[in-house]
DNA sequence: TAATAAAGTTGCTTTTGTCAAACAGATTTT
DNA sequence: AAAATCTGTTTGACAAAAGCAACTTTATTA
């Protein structure tokens, strides 16, 4: 891939910036006696509970051998870690940490929460929220495993202000890029957004996102329109969140809020480009009905098919 | 301010991973024999131009006096730098670079590029602008000087998908934080919207984005109601962003493309509460016109008032 | 003018990290 | 099965990075 000089500049000169940060944020290690190595093999040993070596340390880490070898010395005698022999293999020991080193640990964590308070006490609570959002993003763009899991979204019934908005730009701009659509197919989501925001009632119709953070990164809605049938709309997962489940979490929630309301039919229109959204409907029960439009024959509380 | 719980851990994990990261990012330093402080204090002497001082860099750098001096002798040894005794003070020198340093700084830029260019070049180019936005975002957070100038924001003419979803959610986030309106007025704003969009047309309709980096932070519109009459709609500026003049600039191009037009008259429609926007359409030649209606008296091309 | 302070330097020390060799157990080769 | 090779870890020697305290020189102040 071709990299963006502009990108370049700005990494560098984050770079830059966050070198003299990280003085102030880890000067705690300083005073408990500690080198930023140490700091990280204890961390990464914590993290690896149970079945770290000294091999896997340095391959993870990148840090010298002989260097760590006396790193975890020290360790052994100020007793914050065991070593206990492996069975397969007479050369490696398996180390964990101690209650102590654990605590220690702990002790850290608390010392270096204290500086980052310091750090973020002069700023207003939105600030704070976007900080944490932008090196969320950082770190989520340059880790390699960089799959959000289910856990790290959560999942919001209510529409506040803003969110109609951006749920339509999200619709805009994905459909813009994804499916070649233009503007006006912005003016048709609006139009259906004004229709339903006009007649928007809670106990007829349900809107579900996604968020990660507080950013919307997927919807689902389902509108009553009659008192037997229903139509879901606007079912969008942002592409940066595919794959892991979000959708067809929507889909469940969408079809158990159909089902309690009792609603006999779900119908929802598509078009034939959304190849992976049609994939999920027919697996969740849904048939094509005629033209562009699926019909879902839910499992209405009377038994009834429609 | 009090400081959330969540923001303090994703900052520490976000400092943890950057320590790690940090390593593969100044790796260049070392094939240059230079120390991560020789380094800063280059690229301080570099900001710094002319009137820097070892007092300075000290302050400034967080650095030992000692090691200093030492560092600022092996640069001198060098030829990176010069002094120059003070007239007003006989202990200290002014440090400045030398062409040799300044060509040895290029250099380091060049070989951090090579790094930081392995890091990006496995992103998409999506992702890349994307940490390179994150990366903004942190850094300017950060930094004291957290304001942001009238450079750093750049003007946009044209409607793409998405922006209208977009403004309207701007406009109903902000409105509900600042004014307290709920959802009814995102329906408003929806259906002004719709109309828009429905008979958008560039030769009479005409649209300002204000955006820093790829998001959007302010807009206006002039929208061709008649042969003669305009509305100016969607002013707003993110709080984020006010007060350093994006709102002036806004309606100034406003302002300019209604002339150009020759539409003799703007009218705009707003309530008692913006009180800063209505000062900004008074400092600019609006008059209150009954109601809740500002409408201004342009200067058409034949010069009439109307 | 003596005392004190400020700017910068030097000597000494500790901490941090690197490199190469050594060592011991595991694996492969002959 | 012994020799050779490989792998995981340790040790010794060393160099670079950074901090501390004493010291020199120039300014400022009482």
């Amino acid at each position: 891939m071709s990299v963006n000089l502009e990108v370049v500049r700005e990494v560098s000169e984050f770079n830059n910036y966050y070198n003299s940060l990280s003085d102030l944020l880890n000067k705690h290690l300083a005073e408990n006696n500690l080198s930023l190595s140490a700091l990280r093999v204890l961390v990464k040993l914590k993290q690896d509970e149970e079945n770290s070596t000294a091999g896997k340390l340095i391959a993870s880490l990148g840090i010298d051998g002989g260097y760590l070898s006396r790193i975890l010395k020290s360790f052994e005698t100020n007793q914050l870690i065991s070593k206990r022999k492996s069975a397969a293999d007479g050369r490696t020991w398996f180390l964990q940490l101690t209650p102590k080193g654990r605590k220690l640990l702990e002790i850290l964590e608390e010392s270096s929460g204290t500086s980052i308070r310091q750090l973020l006490e002069p700023l207003a609570p939105e600030q704070q929220h976007a900080l944490a959002g932008a090196m969320r993003t950082v770190r989520h763009i340059l880790s390699d495993d960089s799959r959000i899991s289910l856990d790290d979204i959560t999942f919001r019934r209510d529409l506040q202000p803003g969110d109609a908005g951006y749920l339509m730009h999200l619709h805009g701009s994905l459909y813009a890029k994804e499916a070649g659509y233009n503007i006006e197919f912005e003016t048709f989501i609006c139009k259906t957004f004004f229709e339903f925001l006009e007649t928007y009632n809670s106990s007829k119709d349900q809107v579900f996102l996604a968020m990660h953070g507080n950013q919307i990164i997927g919807s689902i809605a389902v509108l009553g329109h009659s008192r037997y049938a229903t139509q879901m709309r606007w079912f969008l997962v942002h592409p940066d969140y595919r794959g892991i489940g979000i959708g067809q979490r929507l889909l469940n929630e969408a079809l158990a809020a159909a089902r309690d309301k009792l609603f006999q039919k779900i119908y929802l229109i598509t078009t034939s480009k959304q190849e992976a959204a049609i994939r999920m409907f027919k697996k969740n029960g849904f048939r094509k009905s005629g033209g562009e439009a699926y019909a879902y024959v839910g499992i209405a509380a009377d038994g009834r098919e429609v």
